[in-house]
RNA sequence: GGAUCGGUAGUUCAGUUGGUUAGAAUGCCGCCCUGUCACGGCGGAGGUCGCGGGUUCGAGUCCCGUCCGGUCCGCCA
């Protein structure tokens, strides 16, 4: 494992992004917004327009306070005007402008950043009225989840969601001038294309010209820039919605938004350089963090060996202890599974794998504690059966719930190998390999979130290289491309590529286990566990394109009816390339303090891929089925 | 496709072993109040307990179904 990075990290978590207060100019509206008056401003005669936010009264005086995007101005009302809004009083987000003369307060508010002035109002105008919102507009709302995106407007115009959104354009402005300045490009690729059912499924949309036929909503822009890097642009960007019908989660949109980039004449290192260039950039022009020094290296084998995750959160240690795996698994790996053999435990002994990590501090859990844990990894999601524990005593002693195999000698190198010290408690999954890996996994994420082990003002990040090329499909019993199928073995594979003739569905011998098999010329982008980004160097010769299909089980006709474009293109010129694509949405709420990718886009969907302000998707008219030439037929 | 949590006033929630008239806070409406900024005081209105069925003398509460929302697994090259 590379590991040259030094330790990080300190933390602002202040935005340093901020937008510009003034007005450029003043119009009959307003002279100035409701964020940039002050004391200094006073006894100008002024104009505002905005929100209502709250309205005090007074008997004959009423306070309002106005907001806009750029903050809250408290407005004076006197005892003449106040008169007319007896008759016509004033309601909660009702649309106002005002004119009126700067003041200075007799009571500041400090809380305000106009806190010290009030506009003292001499004519005002209500704009518009409102009803009476379903929620409150503030920053501790009481709308539910699902009121809020029933009513996204107004809840878009509350501060936490509105720093949301400023917080995704810093984000966007600070890629888009990096990659400015190294001279990428920004070039639109169409969205109704065409459909390859490969990796996720495709949104497709009629076409009406073209009837029986459909356009396919792209899953990224990959071959359209890969084509792009065949006619010259050797440096493209797009900042680009995608789309993928499958099912959502808090960080899964079916349309999302990527910043996807692709460079002609470069290896994976050329790569690596100038995307951490991008990430650093945007950690310092939207966080005001100058600290990372370089991203860590990690290959893919050793992430699942070291953390059993190809996209490890490295805030915190609790590294895995392998003690058994198939053979086949970690060929070049030290499996550790002396340690367990030959005491009778048949827990451990039928398992096809068993791993354990060490909880810092915890050997004072209680049966209470421990039973719990039991009871987490026992949950359908993890679906563990059991857990074993050792505690590490204080004391020096051990003491196991497998006290009976093992003696106080084998605890302790079992405990050992976890890296677990006095006074921690190792925690043991045994069970079918894919299954344990992944609830050790899982195990070691929540324990680290439990014991606040994942700091979420640190900000480690960390590059997965080396993927597997190929990887297993259990359902459709064939090998699929596990980046996808542009993405270039690395070099020294490219010749047993080319020299095979793959059937590759049968047993191959040259991709064996995936853990053994081919590695692809592709690397990840981790932020504190999360993948950001993604990419790889292409192929970029016809021949061994070819063979790449024929190994996922594309025949000749199959792979020029859905690639021919892009195979033809190879017979032009084709430059080396590669690229890469973050996950914009998931970057920003990662920025931006969150688990969820909703509250950084401004009209997202919900869990069942459904607008729920515009209710959308919905049926539609006959007439438009008619022109469509489509029969609907739902069984 | 599956698991799980939730749905009660405009809103956020409470509601005991099934038992009299379903509560609180906030919002809303009215009156009072010249320095508030979570303003305050007094008063008032506001409910098909998601929907359908069942058990029961009696259901917000128990059972079945269904719809909607949240989270997760599968899925997401």
């Amino acid at each position: 494992m590379q590991n040259k990075r030094r330790l990080p990290v300190l933390i602002r978590s202040f935005h340093c992004f901020r937008l510009p207060l003034p007005l450029k100019t003043g119009n009959m509206y307003r002279t100035h917004t409701c964020g940039e008056l002050r004391i200094t401003d006073s006894n100008k005669e002024v104009s505002l327009a905005g929100w209502v936010q709250t309205v005090r009264k007074f008997g004959s005086i009423t306070f309002v306070d106005l907001r806009d995007r750029y903050g809250i101005t408290q407005l004076l009302f006197g005892e003449q005007l106040n008169k007319i809004l007896d008759a016509d009083p004033l309601g909660r987000e009702f649309v106002l402008q005002v004119t009126g003369k700067v003041s200075e307060r007799s009571n500041k508010n400090s809380q305000l950043s106009t806190g010290d002035i009030e506009i003292a109002v001499t004519s005002f105008q209500v704009l518009n009225k409102s009803a009476v919102p379903p929620f409150t507009i503030q920053d501790d709302t009481d709308g539910g989840d699902d009121l809020r995106m029933k009513y996204r407007f107004l809840d878009l115009r509350r501060n936490a969601v509105k720093k949301n959104l400023e917080l995704r354009y810093a984000v966007n402005r600070s890629a888009r001038n990096y990659l400015h300045d190294h001279h990428f490009m920004d070039i639109e690729t169409p969205f109704l294309i065409k459909s390859t059912p490969e990796g996720a499924r495709d949104f497709v949309v009629p076409s009406r010209m073209n009837p029986g036929q459909f356009y396919a909503l792209p899953q990224s822009p990959q071959t359209f820039k890969q084509l792009l890097m065949v006619s010259g642009y050797d440096r493209y960007y797009q900042v680009v919605k995608c789309f993928r019908d499958e099912d959502l989660r808090a960080d899964r949109q079916p349309e999302f938004t990527q910043i996807d980039c692709e460079m002609a004449f470069v290896e994976q290192e050329d790569i690596l350089q100038m995307f951490e260039g991008l990430i650093k950039r945007i950690f310092k022009d939207v966080k005001g963090i100058d600290y990372i020094e370089a991203v860590e290296r990690m290959t893919w084998e050793d992430a699942m060996w070291t953390y059993g995750n190809d996209k490890p959160d490295i805030r915190f240690g609790m590294q895995l202890s392998n003690l058994k795996f198939p053979v086949h698994t970690f060929p070049h790996k030290p499996v550790a599974s002396a340690l367990i053999n030959d005491a009778g435990f048949a827990v451990f002994d039928d398992a096809e794998t068993v791993i354990a990590i060490a909880a810092p501090g915890c050997s004072e859990y209680t049966r209470k504690q421990t039973d719990e844990l039991t009871d987490w990894v026992k949950r359908p999601q993890i679906g563990m059966k059991g857990m074993v524990f050792i505690k590490c005593n204080a004391d020096g002693t051990f003491k196991s719930s497998a006290d009976k195999f093992y003696p106080e000698e084998r605890l302790k190198a079992i405990a050992h190998s976890a890296g677990a010290k006095a006074g921690d408690l190792v925690l043991i999954l045994a069970g079918a390999e894919e299954r344990t890996r992944k609830a050790v996994s899982e195990l070691r994420l929540e324990m680290g979130r439990r014991l606040g082990l994942r700091k979420e003002n640190e900000f480690r990040l960390l590059w997965v290289l080396d993927f597997p090329l190929f990887e297993y499909a259990e359902d459709d019993n064939r090998w699929v491309a596990r980046h996808h199928p542009f993405t270039s073995p690395k070099p020294g594979d490219i010749d047993t590529m080319i020299q095979n003739d793959p059937v590759i569905h049968q047993a191959s011998e040259y991709l064996k286990h995936p853990y053994a098999g081919i590695k692809a010329n592709a690397y990840d982008m981790v932020l504190n566990g999360n993948e950001i980004g993604g990419g790889s160097i292409r192929i970029y010769q016809r021949e061994l394109q070819e063979k790449m299909f024929a190994a996922l089980g594309m025949d000749k006709d199959e792979q020029q009816h859905k690639f021919g474009f892009l195979l033809g293109a190879f017979e032009y010129g084709a430059p080396p390339h590669g690229g890469i694509a973050f996950g914009f949405d998931r970057l920003c709420a990662i920025l931006g303090g969150s688990e969820s990718i909703r509250d950084f886009i401004a009209f997202p969907k919900n869990n069942s891929g459904r607008d729920m302000m515009i209710d959308a998707p919905s049926t539609i008219d006959d007439k438009q089925f008619t022109e469509l030439q489509i029969k609907l037929d739902l069984r």
